[in-house]
DNA sequence: GGGCGATTGAGAATCATTGTCAAATGCCTC
DNA sequence: GAGGCATTTGACAATGATTCTCAATCGCCC
């Protein structure tokens, strides 16, 4: 090991807040509209602290982070498996899927072309039944 | 037809400049770095241009767009057939995928909740052989 | 050459995100 | 239960990509 291990987070009024915050929508919201929802409930949380917050726990594989269309990163609690998403780009109605078959063949074109250390993003956007 | 057609481009000066400098490289890149180009270059071509046409270009079809991992909006002349990337994170290099099992898999995932007017994204990030 | 809408460019304005740094807060030890 | 100390916070400044403004230019057609 190279560096010294940092460590759980240590739990704060704040970090608590932007957790249960986390907990209360089903949809990918941006670090902005999380803290006017944390300032909604009274709770007094910095606007820079939401985003360290956030930034931690998506590193920690906590929450997913993805870019919408126009760029913002929003973040969202989701399942713990390797997952992809289904968006709403009009309401955020957000729709887990997974497929095995993508995975594998991500990893096998990155092996044809002799990449390493592959991640890869998948995002679908659409209108949700709702919306349509 | 709702809308009046825009009608082709104006060709000027500058948009063939720019077209030109998409031309002359294979990895993905900023407007900036496309902006610092085309002055190395001795073309003079604002920067507001430079982001206006890359912004055509892609509505067009004409350039590909796609995110890099930190955000930023960065831009590829490639093939005409809608293919995807593997991209490495720290030269650039580009390869163009397609994977028509993937287009099928992100249709019937659409589908099966419901959700119209699909599009998708789906890049690959990893070290290519030089980089390794 | 003139008319006119499209295009350009320099700079200001936006806006998400990050940096700064002193004050406040968990946690551990005594 | 106080003290020491590294971590965390927050108000605010700073950054950096992208967009906006609007007068000056330009391409196209007559
Ligand atoms: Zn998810
Ligand atoms: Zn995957
Ligand atoms: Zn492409
Ligand atoms: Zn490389």
């Amino acid at each position: 090991m190279t560096s010294t291990d940092p460590g759980p987070l240590r739990p704060t009024r704040q970090r608590r807040a932007v957790a249960e915050a986390l907990a209360s929508f089903a949809d990918f919201r941006s670090a902005q509209e999380i803290h006017d929802l944390l300032r909604q409930r009274g709770e007094k949380v910095g606007l820079a602290t939401v985003y360290r917050t956030l930034q931690k726990l998506a590193d920690a594989g906590e929450v997913d982070m993805l870019r919408s269309e126009d760029g913002e990163a929003v973040y969202r609690r989701c399942s713990e498996s390797h997952h992809h998403h289904l968006v709403c780009r009009h309401c955020g109605a957000t729709v887990e899927v997974e497929g095995p078959a993508v995975e594998r063949w991500t990893r096998s074109m990155a092996a044809e072309h002799g990449y390493a250390d592959v991640s890869h993003t998948l995002e679908i956007f659409g209108s949700c039944p709702a919306c349509s």
